[in-house]
RNA sequence: GGCCCCAUCGUCUAGAGGCCCAGGACACGGCCCUCUCAAGGCUGAAACACGGGUUCGAAUCCCGUUGGGGCCA
């Protein structure tokens, strides 16, 4: 479907009387600077000659985006930026939107969209209107581009510009030389060319105020600004000008994004007056950092969702853990989806630069694995289970029952099935340390005698055969740790394990007398 | 280079002038518990980048420096 339609119809609704700025991010044209509202938080003075400053009061149904350019996998600072957009939007109860960015074709491919859109559901941030639905990608949407631009050009607010690229270039050296920032320096403003790349007509003096949620006021002198290109001579719009028009167009409110585009954001507000459309408000979360404190890129390590998920993190502890990456609720560290939506406010968010750090990620994840509900963790380690080529037992209750052992020893999924796997597959071979010293002659007459004990047990509890063990050890005057181990390392071939008379408990006694015998045989063989 | 952002323990952060010789969490050390490994409990070490102001009083406000980050079709 073509979003102009209802587009138009609710932007028409939006631009603030007489043509003027929004209320809250206001420029001057001329003279000084006129700042608007401050932070976030608390009411603040309406400055002179502009309409009150809204601010959380907001009436009207908060819209937010999340625009991944589909150029690779979803990283996680890109799913942190999509998390704050999904809880602003929940808790005000407005609606979240996925708009995909795939101007850059040569990038963009359909196999990276599956796979951002996987990575969102992963996370469970569902969104209420977007991609797959149609009209959300802006390859198709070029058409409102061009009508938007069009009607820039006719009233005088972009203008065509036919400067080759060797001038702007030298154009561009000599002001570095200089040492002032580049700006185009207008020679094209009043020819009235009938083609070549459209430039958006900014003011020369003043400054444009971008009132940042996070960061406060943000102030851009217009001599540092110039007229930037909207289209290129070859008729593809430019990015910022793509932004402007998408967000407008889907009536988005809150456009919350990384740090990296608060430089663009001026640009995007003198076009948006341009248009003659109301500004939404801005807020720029700050940067994910690699352990070198430069922006998060591969070389720091995995860095797309889709890593962490395969490598068994559990959901709900990378969304808990994106969460507190910047923005936090006093002391509190964990949180539920339910409590983040309920407490999250924007304005708590940091303004600094967050290190990523796998450490915490992990604690948070084993949390998670302890504290879940033991079916709920079933259903998430299956399928580890089956990727690592071995299986469930069939009965349920004797899965939960291996995980509750597993659960606290394990930060990921996949550590959870490698510590367990002897829950589903007999040792093949015996710890090559501990064997020589364990599974001796001696070895092989205690396991004879353990054996002997269990044969006989009535019930093949926990506490059936603890007890058994235990009087066994009173007989032969040994210490409860040299039967343990001994009967762990024949049990599970480690040295390290769940308590092991809950192994043997639930290995039940056919599976666990057969790998204590099979140990006692190996143990006579290298006597 | 120009412009913009940022700056509290190793890391994530609390802190919105006196409650702070700075609190919590992860990680790290010690002790306890203990059949191993974990988990858990207790406990320890660990920070306001620097320099100027403003103020009776500054981690908190202002300026500068330094450092890091981002943007510049």
């Amino acid at each position: 479907m073509v979003r102009c339609g209802r587009s138009s119809g609710f932007c028409s609704t939006r631009p603030s009387p007489s043509g003027r700025r929004s209320p809250r991010t206001s420029t001057t044209t001329s003279s000084g600077i006129r700042r608007s509202a401050a932070r976030a938080s608390g009411p603040s003075p309406a400055p002179p000659g502009v309409g009150c400053s809204r601010r959380t009061d907001m009436a009207a149904p908060i819209r937010v985006r999340f625009a991944p350019s589909p150029t690779g996998h979803l990283h996680v600072g890109g799913a942190r930026t999509a998390l704050f957009n999904w809880l602003l939007a929940r808790h005000h109860r407005g609606t979240f939107i996925l708009r995909i960015e795939d101007t850059d074709r040569s990038r963009s491919t359909d196999d990276n969209i599956v796979a951002i859109v996987d990575a969102l559901r992963w996370l469970g941030l569902d969104w209420d209107e977007g991609s797959p639905t149609p009209g959300y990608r802006q390859t198709e949407r070029l058409a409102i581009y061009r009508e938007h631009a069009e009607r820039l050009l006719r009233s005088g607010r972009a203008y065509y510009c036919d400067c080759p690229p060797e001038l702007l270039d030298r154009e561009r050296a000599a002001a570095q030389q200089r040492g002032e920032t580049f700006r185009y320096s207008g020679r094209c403003r009043d020819r009235g060319l009938p083609a070549g790349a459209l430039r958006l007509r900014i003011p020369t003096t003043g400054a444009t105020v971008v009132n940042d949620l996070i960061h406060g006021p943000v102030t851009f002198e217009h001599t540092q600004l110039d007229d930037w290109i909207l289209v290129r001579t070859d008729g593809t719009p430019t990015y910022n000008f793509c932004v402007v028009v998408d967000d407008v167009t889907m009536g988005i409110t809150h456009v919350v994004r990384g740090d990296d585009h608060l430089s663009n954001t001026p640009k995007q507000i003198l076009c948006y007056e341009a248009l003659d459309y109301a500004v939404p408000e801005f807020a720029h979360v700050s940067m994910i950092l690699g352990k070198d404190r430069s922006r998060l890129s591969k070389r720091h390590g995995a860095t797309s969702v889709q890593a962490f998920r395969d490598a068994g993190y559990v959901a709900d502890a990378m969304v808990n853990y994106l969460a507190r990456l910047g923005w936090s609720h006093g002391d509190q560290e964990v949180f539920s989806r339910a409590e983040l939506v309920e407490l999250f406010d924007i304005k708590d968010v940091a303004s600094s630069g967050a290190v990523f750090d796998v450490t915490k990620l992990e604690w948070l994840s084993q949390h998670y694995l302890k504290t879940m509900d033991g079916r709920r963790l079933a259903e998430l380690v299956e399928p580890f289970v089956r990727a690592a080529g071995l299986t469930p037992p069939p009965d349920l209750a004797r899965f939960v029952g291996m995980l509750d052992t597993l659960r606290e020893r394990a930060k990921t999924l996949v550590e959870m099935v490698e510590q367990g796997r002897f829950y589903f597959e007999a040792p093949s071979a015996y710890d090559a340390k501990a064997a020589p010293k364990l599974l001796t002659a001696e070895g092989a007459r205690r396991l004879g005698l353990v054996i002997e004990r269990l044969e006989g047990l009535g019930e093949f509890t926990t506490a059936a055969i603890e007890r058994a063990v235990r009087a066994l050890i009173d007989e032969l005057g040994l210490k409860l740790v040299d039967l343990a181990q001994l009967a762990r390392l024949a049990v599970t071939g480690r040295t390290a394990s769940p308590p092991i008379f809950d192994v043997l408990a639930l290995l039940g006694p056919v599976e666990s007398l057969a790998r204590l015998r099979r140990a006692r045989e190996f143990a006579e063989r290298a006597a």
